[in-house]
DNA sequence: TAGATTGTTAATCGATTAACAATC
DNA sequence: TAGATTGTTAATCGATTAACAATC
């Protein structure tokens, strides 16, 4: 779809540009002006070549033979590239503690990602979290409709979060990151995330080193 | 290393398998007794080729013809095969939202993962949260000695984080999960993950179908 | 110019898909 | 036995690595 004239970027590009921006982020603050593709590939434990033909994909100008690429250049066009510069609504739902400090984060505004507002079945939780406002469930789908937010943040307890994931559904949300630790179960045209602290934390755990 | 009996497991499968547990685990809860690798692959969206070979590698009995797979035991022999049996220590830094959620999160003891206990430089965020001790920051390296503790949880604000991993690393902390939306620098030997909310929600977005 | 570093083309490697015989 | 579903072997596909000419 389109003019035809898109590039086909790999997934598995597409998954380490963050990396790259958190690392150039990191250089720059640090006061960098140009890496070099071999020092970002010591530094990350990529290789060489596999950093060239990431950047040369997302930077809108050519590295230069014998200098390398210019940090702040190359963070304004990973962003871009990654889109993150397109503002996309999010709404939380469940205000527990997970739900609440997803409120106060401060991480998503970084990435284009604007949280609107969380929800709750609980009347006790309905009020606000870090300058965002916590309603009630019931009003889900109203402000859902009214913004035409399409993502939502799940961070329910694991028995309610099937139910919870089908209000959402109804109300038009059709992608999830899912943080309760449960298989869900979704119709077509509905993507799921899942972010299972617990299986993140084992697969880090599986690569440390089993001496013995 | 090993006897040399090892079974080669590739990346793509071992990071699929806690998929299936979380699958397999809403099935059994529904009172299926058996699945076939085709509904498993219709259900999560795989090739039914792909989920025998994966299930091939992790199950200790082959899968029957004509019937398919025993759930039961075949969760069972997930979670062996993932080592989710053999229980890791983990300590929290940093107990702020994020640091307090996770310390009330049930989801990890399914995954053999123990938090022991979270730190925080703030006197104000010491006592007890979810029944595990918050501890001032300076007793980090005498319990992670005293545990033996290879596996931190990184909560802390993005500007205390590189401070904050160093100390981790000089505890003796091997393995750092890593919450600050910042890249951290680490000596060799010790592995850091990325779990970045933002990156996982933009990432999500992205599969968002755009319609025009 | 010389040195460093780039981008590209070809070769290798790993993972997925296709085809099919084996078996409950 | 017949049908369904398995596991395996070969073919395809995608991504990484190696080799090298181009260029600041």
């Amino acid at each position: 779809m389109g003019n035809g004239s898109e590039i086909a970027v790999s997934k598995a590009t597409l998954s380490r540009l963050p990396a790259y921006l958190r690392y150039l982020k990191g250089e720059a603050g640090k006061g960098v002006e140009y890496v070099s593709s071999a020092v970002v590939a010591r530094d990350m434990g990529y290789s060489a070549v596999g950093v060239r033909k990431d950047l040369a994909l997302a930077s809108s100008v050519p590295g230069k033979p014998g200098v390398g690429f210019e940090v702040r250049r190359l963070i304004a066009d990973v962003e871009k590239f990654l889109g993150y510069h397109s503002w996309t609504d999010a709404v939380v739902v469940g205000a527990g503690g997970l739900g609440r400090a997803i409120l106060s984060y401060d991480g998503f505004e970084n990435y284009g990602i604007h949280v609107v507002a969380a929800f709750d079945v609980s009347p006790s939780k309905v009020g606000a979290v870090g300058g965002k406002p916590v309603y009630p469930m019931e009003r889900l789908p109203e402000i859902v409709r009214r913004n035409g937010v399409r993502v939502g943040i799940l961070t329910v307890p694991r028995g309610a979060a099937q139910s919870a994931c089908e209000e959402m559904v109804r109300a038009g949300i059709t992608a999830i990151l899912n943080f309760a630790p449960v298989y869900l179960n979704v119709p077509d045209g509905v993507t799921v995330k899942y972010e299972d602290l617990a299986v993140s934390l084992a697969s880090l755990c599986g690569e440390t080193p089993v001496s013995e």
